[in-house]
RNA sequence: GCGCCCGUAGCUCAGUGGAUUAGAGCGUCUGACUACGGAUCAGAAGGCCGCAGGUUCGAAUCCUGCCGGGCGCGCCA
């Protein structure tokens, strides 16, 4: 997607290029072009639009004073002859920047620009297509959605709109576990339990699952498959709750990212994996490669040789796979499909397995770069100023249905996503709950709202804006209106950034930012008053505000409502 | 002991090479509509950016050491 920045971007590297030329230092440079000039937003309105340092970068490079690199490269620089839109002027500053200033032709563009585009502005074709597998949650089918997984969802559906609207083509996906041992214990739980309903007198072991939705499970068993459970034996009724708990805990999970608002493309069975021979077959080519070895009565993976600390185990001296052996399987798989890069979110408890996983790839021949894995730290739940313990086990936790049905879908899941992923996230329950209205998403929803209500209005007084064409908005010159445009400028960048660095907080940041200056405008300047220029002109620019704040809640995952 | 993450305002956190004033929200204090939605706005107070060195024209940001907190370190998943 077009957009003005990119303009101004390329046509200050272009001038920096031909002042370079022209001076007789890009010659010296070697291996240099316009892509290795940075262009900065500045933070100062005194030190133009943009600026960049690209002097003091080079000044070691060619053994000059940064300043005397400036003053040159400037000197060389006309833009007169070199024909450019938007530079009206530059500056050298402080210790060598060039400062640039614009003339207010381009934040006329901007506004353009955006209302031409719509839902569309802020996509690029940055990825070039990428193929990404992104999995996340991944929880253990052994009990609800907890608010760890939450985040996890909140985080990776974000990322992968942000990614998409990047231009890289995503698939998301959830890994079903359920081939480990813990699906027995699930399953023996729901046993129990349903012997317990019946009045047997049973003891309910201490490694089984301790939580509430166990019975829930098993009185729903004994509620519709009454008759048939009487008839099993012990073996087939074993085999049954293991069975059947695994469907319902599916079922439950999958209602609660629904409800979430997070889908994914596939669900992907490891039990299948296993039962197709993949594990098998992974472990022969890695015997074939010469990558593993026996010892102790096990078979271990050289995993040493790609950066790990020690060797691990892949076939239990019992003969069993160990779950490294089918998570090396199941990423081969992924990368049998035909994806660039899978990114996984993982808890920072699987950090361990990181390398052990990679190095798997690397046995079987794929490259290392292929898997990324993003470590999203845990959240402490706060209630009363309490930590709120969670532990499955002992069947305490907070569900996500819970944090829906508390503090609602939308404040859920921007407070998930406010943080950077690598910090600890504390959630105060009992804030957000008395609270709520003082939430951030309420007040960047309130702006969106507020907007639609002023169209109501413009709409009741016979004011059309169909044709945003034709705005004039040379009108435009309060310095807040021009600080909206420059921050609406900015937006391709915060989701081009935002993908890179695989940030979804930097756009929940990006949003308040932008909310909170549509609001000191709304109170400062009416936007509908007696001047029907300056009218259509803010309401032009009302437009553009609203379209970018819905684009971002987009990929935020979060609703954009037009009344409250 | 080793590895990863974190340490910034009373609290929760942004900022992760750029410009002699380090930002936001909550909390505290003072103000603002008989006009487009007061779920709003204007302002004040509050900081050895954990500590100490180093690299750099420039460090909250990069490197080293130390201190404090979290999580890992299994033929569990």
């Amino acid at each position: 997607m077009y957009n003005v920045v990119d303009d101004v971007r390329r046509e200050i590297q272009s001038g920096i290029i031909a002042g370079l030329a022209r001076s007789g230092i890009l010659e010296v440079l070697g291996d240099f072009s316009d892509r290795d000039i940075p262009v900065e937003y500045t933070r100062e309105k005194a030190h133009g639009d943009f600026a960049t340092p690209i002097a003091l970068i080079l000044a070691g490079k060619v053994k000059k004073k940064p300043r005397d690199v400036a003053e040159t490269i400037v000197g060389n620089m006309d833009i007169e002859k070199d024909k450019t839109r938007y530079i009206q002027h530059v500056e050298i500053a402080g210790p060598g920047f060039i400062n640039f200033f614009l003339g207010r032709e381009w934040l006329e563009d901007v506004l353009k620009v955006i209302l031409k585009s719509g839902a569309q502005y802020g996509r690029s074709d940055m990825g070039h297509g990428r193929k990404i597998l992104l999995e996340f949650v991944s929880a253990n089918p052994t009990g609800p959605m907890n608010v760890v997984n939450a985040r996890a969802a909140a985080v990776g559906a974000s990322l992968a709109n942000i990614l998409e609207a990047s231009g890289h083509d995503v698939s998301t996906e959830y890994y079903i576990n359920d081939a480990g041992g813990q699906i027995n214990v699930l399953g023996a739980s729901c046993e129990l339990r349903y012997l317990e309903l019946k009045g047997e007198d049973v003891e309910f072991p201490e490694w089984g699952y301790q939580g509430a939705y166990i019975v829930d499970i098993a009185r729903l068993a004994m509620d519709k498959h009454s008759k048939k459970l009487e008839a099993m034996d012990a073996e087939k009724r074993g085999e049954f709750f293991r069975d059947f708990a695994l469907s319902c805990m599916l079922e439950e999970q999958k209602a609660s990212l629904a409800r979430f608002g997070v889908e994914f493309d596939v669900w992907f069975s490891e039990r299948k994996l296993v039962d197709a021979g993949a594990v098998q077959e992974v472990i022969e080519i890695l015997t074939q490669r010469g990558m593993v070895y026996e010892a102790d009565g096990a078979l271990w993976l050289r995993t040493t040789e790609f950066g790990d600390e020690k060797d691990r185990v892949v076939v239990k001296s019992d003969g069993d796979y160990t779950y490294l052996a089918g998570d090396i399987a199941y990423h081969r798989n992924k990368l049998e499909r035909g994806f660039d890069l899978l990114i996984n979110i993982w808890g920072p408890d699987h950090h361990g397995h990181v390398i052990p996983t990679r190095a798997g790839l690397e046995a079987l021949g794929y490259p290392g770069s292929s898997l990324e894995v993003l470590l999203l730290q845990f959240l402490s739940l706060m209630s009363r100023g309490e930590r709120v313990k969670m532990s499955k086990r002992a069947g305490e936790f907070v569900t996500m249905d819970e944090l829906i049905d508390e503090v609602g879908k939308d404040a859920a899941r921007y407070f998930l996503l406010m943080r950077n992923i690598e910090s600890h996230l504390e959630f105060d329950l009992s804030l957000a709950k008395e609270h709520s209205q003082a939430n951030p998403v309420y007040y960047i929803q309130y702006a969106h709202a507020r907007i639609s209500s002023i169209f109501r209005q413009a709409e009741g007084r016979g004011i059309n804006l169909s044709d945003t064409g034709g705005i004039d908005f040379s009108n435009l010159t309060e310095e807040i209106e021009l600080d909206i445009i420059r921050k609406l400028a900015s937006y391709p960048d915060e989701v081009a950034m935002s993908a890179i660095e695989r940030a979804p907080n930097r756009l929940a940041g990006y949003a308040l930012d932008l909310a909170g200056l549509f609001h000191s405008f709304y109170n400062s300047h009416r936007v509908i008053n007696e001047d029907p220029d300056l009218t259509v002109a803010r309401l032009g620019l009302s437009e553009a505000v609203r379209t970018v704040l819905a684009n971002v809640l987009g990929l935020l995952g979060i609703s954009a409502p037009h009344e409250m």
